[in-house]
DNA sequence: CAGTGGATGCTCT
DNA sequence: GAGCATCCACTGT
């Protein structure tokens, strides 16, 4: 029987801290745990992409593929990546705003061996570390795209305290590239590539 | 390390 | 028919 008093547990995010703007949400969501039945870890790197960002899915208006980002927030919007891959958003903003976050590499802390065994590697470094990565070693298809983060199978606990935050350019993208809109915890281990230092002064000619 | 190219399927023009 | 919000294997230092 256990007698000595366990910490609090990390309250789930609701769905009003969907509710506002990506570019606030973004940061918000490093540290935060995200699990898939049981499944899963810390964010530690995210992308924040806004309806009026060309580089955003939803830039071009409702498509088949995007439709979910049109509605309501707090709900994941799953897409294929180059054919092979899945990835998976957080849907933000008022409904219709159409924004959402990118959710790009989880420090593994539950469910890891169900992830060696999804993924293939033993690497605990690469299990999580990148977009396609993780929604492979949790188990994310378009079988989730639409689902609440709030409710089965999904579980999503606030952070305890605040972590210190690194942010850069996006990757992987060609319209918009230059935003430094990809926000990371600093120092991880678990990023899908590390930040570049801030860069130093550029040399007067 | 850095750089390159292939796999692969779906979306949109 | 082009273009991807990627990953992995392979090459050459």
């Amino acid at each position: 029987m256990q007698t000595t008093a366990l910490p609090r547990a990390p309250s789930p995010l609701q769905r009003r801290f969907f509710d506002r703007s990506v570019h606030r949400v973004a940061p918000g969501l490093i540290g935060a745990t995200l699990l898939v039945d049981g499944v899963g870890g810390v964010i530690v790197e995210v992308e924040a992409y806004h309806h009026t960002d060309p580089a955003a899915h939803s830039y071009v208006g409702r498509t088949a593929r995007n439709a979910v980002m049109f509605g309501p927030p707090g709900h994941a919007y799953v897409y294929r990546s180059y054919g092979i891959h899945w990835c998976v958003n957080a849907v933000c903003e008022p409904e219709g705003e159409a924004s959402a976050v990118l959710i790009r590499a989880l420090a593994p802390t539950a469910g890891l061996e169900a992830m060696r065994a999804r993924r293939g590697v033993e690497d605990e470094r690469l299990l999580c570390s990148g977009p396609g990565r993780l929604c492979q070693a949790l188990g994310i298809t378009r079988a989730l795209d639409g689902a609440p983060l709030d409710a089965a199978p999904f579980v999503l606990l606030a952070r305890a305290k605040k972590p210190a935050i690194v942010a850069g350019p996006r990757i992987g993208i060609t319209k918009a590239a230059e935003k430094p809109w990809r926000y990371g915890l600093k120092g991880s281990p678990y990023l899908s590539r590390p930040f570049r230092p801030a860069a130093p002064a550029r040399p007067v000619r």
